[in-house]
DNA sequence: CGACTAAATGCATGAGTTTGCAATATTTCT
DNA sequence: AGAAATATTGCAAACTCATGCATTTAGTCG
């Protein structure tokens, strides 16, 4: 096995795990830790990994959270984060409401993405304005100072010029028969739009909040694409969303 | 396990809970408790946290890239800000760009004052935020991530669809004879357009900038109402700019 | 194709890290 | 003050690493 073959397969096994460990890499392309440790250091000088005493890391740092939380308690919110941010692809145009879910997905977007975000939420503009391939634009308008979101009129008139490729939608509440709903009108009525623009809405919503009904309406269950949340798609209780064509993430 | 790894935990813990027990840690990564302490000891040379009896603490570094800067002359920008606080009447409508000095008003506006304010940073946003009465109006626009400031056709148009009583204007350079100045070619249009709808334009300048001169014009001194810097007015470095019928203050 | 060269590899050795344990000291809380 | 929890220190075992050197391999040139 070449060199460069087995650099790629590290790269690789880091891509996927976020570490290697010197004797697992040893055993798995059958040369020496010697060898291995040379790899390592070869590629730390190229900057393509952070090598450690024992192995090496992933550089991406970000999604390194992932394999540590996975060891304890994931929160429920970082298990919808980790499901979907895999929807993600290059060069997107994604729409992101504001909602602690969503903040969580913000965090952990790996910096090899690239793509632009739409966002009004002052938390998930912050955090994106870290990320180095990101593009964001903040719709702005009148702030709500405790969810931190800016809402009214104007980032209506603003969502309905944008085209989005996806939409990752905070849930109030959702149910087969009253669809998508909201506890605040003028949310209600963001979202409305935010759906209308997209080509594919994802529902971030975490367990207790399926079969919840809040006040307003949004859309039908028919108006979303998918939805993530923390348990197992193959649940029982998504059986029912499964039946009206609804994909369960 | 890795031990950056642990250090990873350790870290995303303090930064979702605020503090870590040692004993919980153990726990949690199945080490033992001397290790765990010798990784707090480790992040805390590191300044990543703060080691107590029992545990560690978060340094609290939320904003950090953008608040960094606003430590290095912090007194500065404090004397301007309570100078700026006492032109604030009740009800008024202002404009505050994107700056560590405005930030540092915003942080002391206070909770007595009534008002609406237009801004398009999101540090200042977040801010205002928490403050009780003032509405604030977040103006959208593409987010530029070093400054955490939108940019772009977006904000000016919105812009000059405001009509305020006052603007709070962040300072890249003053002269009497360039008149204001900007390091960039977006701010410097934006800034334009504060002015050119404000009734009232205080430009808030730490004393460095007085007689610095950037790439990009704005406006002629004229353009603007008052000055405020963390001198006296009386000094005579202000002279030639009273002469031109501003206000120093 | 074959021979040569530079790179790559594996091994031995000694040095460096990491970790857990035990003994001792310190802090915290009552 | 005294008990309990937490820290520090020193140390040994296990593991990992850097280095030099002999050997093998890949790639090149005539």
């Amino acid at each position: 096995m070449l060199k460069q073959e087995r650099h790629q397969f590290i790269l690789n096994e880091l891509k996927q795990y976020r570490k290697v460990l010197s004797t697992g890499l040893s055993t798995q392309l059958s040369v020496s830790e010697d060898t291995i440790r040379r790899d390592l250091k070869e590629l730390d000088v190229k900057k393509l990994l952070y090598k450690v005493h024992g192995g090496a890391l992933s550089i991406d740092k970000k999604l390194l959270s992932y394999n540590e939380r996975s060891i304890s308690d994931l929160g429920k919110k970082e298990i919808i984060a980790f499901k979907a941010v895999d929807l993600i692809r290059d060069g997107q145009v994604i729409i992101m409401s504001g909602s602690t879910t969503n903040l969580a997905l913000a965090k952990i977007i790996p910096s090899s993405i690239t793509a632009t975000v739409f966002t009004y939420s002052l938390p998930i503009a912050i955090e994106l304005s870290n990320h180095p391939t990101i593009e964001v634009i903040f719709i702005g308008g009148k702030l709500n100072k405790t969810a931190q979101v800016t809402v009214g009129i104007d980032v209506v008139n603003t969502i309905s010029n944008i085209r989005a490729d996806l939409c990752f939608m905070g849930t109030g509440g959702i149910s087969v028969k009253q669809g998508v709903t909201e506890p605040d009108w003028e949310v209600a009525h963001i979202k409305k739009c935010m759906v209308d623009v997209s080509d594919y809405v994802v529902s971030m919503c975490v367990s207790p909040k399926l079969m919840e009904v809040k006040k307003f309406f949004v859309v039908p269950i028919q108006g979303i694409d998918a939805i993530i949340t923390d348990l197992e798609p193959t649940e029982p209780i998504f059986d029912i969303y499964k039946e009206t064509g609804l994909t369960v993430i």
